[in-house]
DNA sequence: GTAACTGCAAACGATTTGCAATCTC
DNA sequence: GAGATTGCAAATCGTTTGCAGTTAC
């Protein structure tokens, strides 16, 4: 029962250090090839343990979209929100700024759930989507 | 060029229904088992081909969780939000009541991006995965 | 009659897991 | 030095796809 401690690896800091650095939502993959950058070698299987850790953790995000979209990662953890193009799968992040804190309140007592956060997702089409001519097939569903 | 006719199939009103009236937020597996039921034989593509052209159509949603959990479906497309268990995986409808409009409208201006909807997810613990002791390992994540 | 749909089985891709060697505390 | 962590490869699992036969319109 004893707390397992978490070890500072620097397969994890690697980790850890690409997702904070991104401009993107990378996918594990994207993250891993980013690592292999910095330390050749580094095998999927660690990225995948490392990102599930972090986000187990609460030090980055995770968000999946499509049924065989691979899941993506966030490093932002402040409260914002996505923007998510339903044709192309595009992904941006946007501060709307809500704050629905007493919501969220009445949200636990109604439903006996204690809640610890919360992700609002936009969907809709982005601009360059927009403007294609007649939109047919989803990316990510 | 041609739209393509969507036929009415006893496989594609078998899943519809099947969805529609579901109490819970059936993964395509779940699905496919109360078809089933109902149609012997049926195939797991085909479902899996009439949930995407469902959730495309606009008459079902999907909703996707952690990692390597299966696509959940929900009958519910009216403005609902979802309350997700991060310990055990389970998903349930809220009204939140959230109304944000002019946020959206403001969104899509600022941001060039056609919104056609959101999904407000709020993450915690629900009533049973609170009282058990130390939770540690997630399911969905 | 014909194009769309189905079921099957094989293919896929993302993620996870078992295990011996290695490294952190 | 003990136990957590790693890398590799094999295993899983959800989902998709190719194709010949079948069906809805």
């Amino acid at each position: 029962m004893i707390a397992e401690e978490l070890r500072s690896t620097p397969q994890r800091r690697a980790v850890l250090e690409v997702v904070q650095h991104a401009q993107d939502h990378p996918t594990a993959a994207e993250v891993l090839e980013r690592v292999l950058e910095v330390l050749p070698g580094v095998g999927a299987a660690t990225v995948y343990r490392s990102l599930a850790m972090l986000v187990e953790s609460g030090q980055i995000l995770e968000l999946r979209l499509g049924p065989s979209a691979a899941t993506r990662y966030d490093r932002n953890v402040e409260n914002h929100d996505h923007l998510v193009c339903d044709q192309c799968g595009r992904l941006a992040d946007v501060q709307v700024g809500l704050d629905p804190t007493e919501l969220l309140n009445a949200v636990s007592s109604h439903h006996d759930f204690q809640v610890s956060g919360f992700d609002l997702r936009i969907h809709g089409r982005c601009a360059d989507c927009s403007s294609a001519t007649s939109p047919r097939r989803s990316t990510h569903a």
